[in-house]
DNA sequence: CAGTGGTCTAGACCACGCT
DNA sequence: GCGTGGTCTAGACCACTGG
């Protein structure tokens, strides 16, 4: 036996699908007048397309259907690796190079820290928990809204004395980790599905039910040691991540 | 300003964060009682934790703190590239075995079926919407439970008169494309993510707020034709996507 | 059985977007 | 200023879980 607010949510998810609203719902007085129900019944219906992600809301505005048009992140472009081509250009590092290419304006923000390192960054880097490492924060806009985070983590050594330890937007083409003396040779990423934390959310400007990739990739030099560990963390709505296997 | 609930938010994600609740939050009546609010606010404040991933409700068994294990998932591994050992034994496919190899028992549900080919399938594919396709539709389990859905689509030329067409779960070593004679070489695998869909969360006995991953795998062969395209939904609690870049 | 959350009602006041 | 949703209250009845 169905609820009221799921038989309601039923009802306008298929009207949704239908197409009968282009972009507003009706509003929530509209829907109490329309189903006869009460205001707390209309929102449940609502919060249950809404946690589809179906539906969001903007105070003052109203409920809208939402629209995706994610952009594709393709995590093997952005390292040269020898068989990829070096998408770095003047004043743009691989990762602005790619957003350009897809009719986009990158931008991004870094700010360069000192750490001790998480017990996820330590086992990835292969150095004790507590341990100072050295982090690049990024947050990372396409047409000026936020897009995704970008933190890099390295271990002290491997920083000290190179481009990495310049604060602010360093652009080396061939890449930092090139420059710093440290070609990485292969990447072990590990992507993890789940809510974004709060904290995530307000970096992020997230709409409520946006669900998020956290993308750790860690490389290694030819000497197998891990050098580096990024941590991206990918919007679900604005990205689709694309992997190629076994392509030359 | 903060609101009530998110003051009581805030206050119990610090509590869960210090391990102040090992397994079951305090009850409904209990924080009513400790904060002083109406039920409603109470409920909005667990809501909001909810939709962090933090805790989980059972209808008559309370809020409890949310616990993650997710197997690691290799996408790379499941299929014969050549520079790829064969994981397959008698009785499991390669996912089976790989599942084993992490001390779990795996089991899977398949039916078959030939349906017309979704906007999705016909680009990936490269034949025309609503073409008649063939589709193997998996369950798999993972220790009795729902772990994910694997749903593989077929060229309807490709897969007549091979083991594919065998309703029922076909375990063929080597794998049931190179069984049909069309050799994969390389792999487009692209990643969105997103909510689950009301079906998507029935068939998964997914818990409230979880986030999927949707995987989508087209294999292509020698020729440079794709002969398949994998729909796997992965929920974010269950697993760990790990891909290996740039390694031998 | 008592205790849990799930749903629903009918009010109220507030902050914010728009025009 | 009017219309939107955001928050909160105080009640009620129901369904499910547990011992």
């Amino acid at each position: 036996m169905p609820s009221k607010s799921e038989r309601i949510a039923d009802d306008l998810r298929s009207e949704i699908n239908g197409g009968v609203y282009p972009k507003h719902m009706p509003s929530e007085p509209e829907l109490i007048e329309r189903y006869g129900v009460s205001r707390g019944t209309v929102r449940a219906a609502m919060a249950a397309l809404a946690s589809e992600g179906l539906v969001i809301v903007e105070p003052g505005r109203g409920w809208s259907v939402r629209r995706y048009d994610p952009l594709v992140w393709e995590p093997d472009k952005f390292e040269h690796l020898g068989h990829r081509r070096d998408t770095t250009e003047a004043g743009h590092d691989a990762w602005q190079a790619e957003a350009a290419a897809q009719q986009r304006t990158p931008g991004q923000q870094v700010e360069l820290a000192i750490v001790k390192a998480s017990p996820l960054i330590a086992e990835r880097l292969n150095v004790s928990e507590g341990e100072s490492v050295v982090v690049r924060k990024r947050l990372r806009l396409v047409d000026s809204v936020p897009y995704q985070t970008a933190d890099s983590y390295y271990p002290m050594d491997v920083a000290q004395g190179t481009p990495i330890m310049d604060p602010g937007d360093v652009i080396i083409p061939g890449g930092l980790m090139t420059a710093a003396g440290h070609r990485q040779v292969r990447f072990t990423d590990e992507i993890s599905i789940r809510m974004p934390s709060k904290e995530e959310t307000a970096r992020l400007s997230l709409p409520a039910m946006t669900p998020v990739a956290e993308h750790v990739r860690t490389g290694f030099n030819e000497a197998g040691r891990p050098v580096r560990t990024i941590i991206t963390i990918l919007p679900g709505d604005r990205h689709k991540i694309v992997y190629y296997v076994g392509a030359e």
